[in-house]
DNA sequence: TGACAAGACAGATATTTGTCTGTTTTTTTT
DNA sequence: AAAAAAAACAGACAAATATCTGTCTTGTCA
């Protein structure tokens, strides 16, 4: 390979490993060897052990492939949880075992545990920031704090909505001024919280 | 090891050698035999082909570490994105590269290009349901369409706004009518577009 | 009970991959 | 121009890892 100036090739390496880890799939030292055309492994390696030396990239001496980034507070892990489709009533557990996706998150933050996603219908969280055909994201329990928004399910339907107390009341308040609050104990059907929002998904086109 | 029920050990095979691959450190062989405890590396090996038999995993034959989860239709790969801290003017590359974190994204959703994700300060697209602190996740591009939400670098700033062309000239609208639009044309300062905001998340509690 | 399939084991070989030692070429610096 | 530093090369060896062949053990089911 042609040489380059101190620093260049480096770069290149430190990006197309970089690429490599976050995509999944870390290079071997031949690979990087291969995808720079040097002739000799040694030369990919000494930018690679370089940039180990620098600590922009860490590695487990002797595994394969074993090149990784930094972490930051280990934040690299991810699970996925499921997007559930229509919510009947009664069997959660049913409709995590058929979900319609699978969407990923960061492992750190939501330790422990059930979460699974849904799709929001209709704009009642308006004022919330949650829109029509948001995902959001639900922490299963079954009780809540009043100001929580959570995931209810009133009678067929889930629905998300803030939840409150009021003068001893559960409320099940939207967030829009074209809707109005449940009041399950009013309403004759049966009642459940599903579990608490804890992230909103959008995604734009 | 015991000998189980058919089934029983794959299926934990299969979730061991899944959180590893979604944690960005795939097993080789022979760690799937230490972690279950077998005695011959080929107990380890069946169940591993079997699997990727079976579709729930693929390999690359030969290659060290290099089972994977199946791309399309079936278990959903997710790549990791960083997550920018301060951008400074100009060198967006620089600032990929020193991520405060970073973030799974769907791999299939999100093919290829660069992706990268932005803390959002302010309420200045609040009635576009982007609010204070949501994470904005961006596909690198300098072009824009009409209508689209952006973050576009005026001055020394990034910033999100929705790209509109009023009577010839680039404006940047803010979704909040106790801000004004910035109409690069008028300002001083450089002006380019880093992206435009293809997914929108919100941290709740 | 016996046949069969799946699980587990044992030992060996082939390939990939990481690592080492030393040399040559080019760039940078003095 | 000489010295120093970085880049690239060459050839080897060692460790990790994948793969192969054959056998034994256990569970399932007719």
């Amino acid at each position: 390979m042609a040489y380059t100036p101190p620093g260049q090739t480096r770069e290149k390496i430190y990006e197309f490993v970089r690429e490599r880890i976050l995509n999944g799939t870390p290079p071997s030292t031949r690979e990087v060897q291969m995808a720079f055309g040097f002739r000799a492994v040694q030369s990919a390696r000494q930018h690679l052990e370089a940039l180990v030396q620098e600590g922009r990239l860490v590695k487990d001496s002797g595994k394969a492939r074993s090149h990784r980034l930094p972490k930051i507070g280990g934040a690299h892990a991810s699970n996925l949880i499921p997007v559930l489709g229509r919510v009947q009533a009664g069997d959660l557990t049913a409709a995590i075992q058929n979900p319609e996706d699978y969407l990923p998150v960061q492992q750190t933050r939501y330790e422990s545990g059930e979460l699974f996603a849904l799709t929001v219908q209709g704009d009642s969280m308006l004022r919330a920031g949650i829109l029509h055909g948001d995902i959001v994201i639900v922490r299963r329990q079954q009780a809540a704090r009043p100001g929580d928004i959570v995931v209810a399910l009133v009678g067929e339907e889930a629905t998300v909505k803030r939840y409150r107390v009021r003068s001893g009341r559960i409320e099940l308040h939207p967030e829009n001024e074209s809707f109005e609050s449940i009041i399950p104990s009013q309403q004759g059907e049966p009642f459940s919280i599903l579990g608490k929002v804890i992230e909103v998904r959008r995604h734009i086109e």
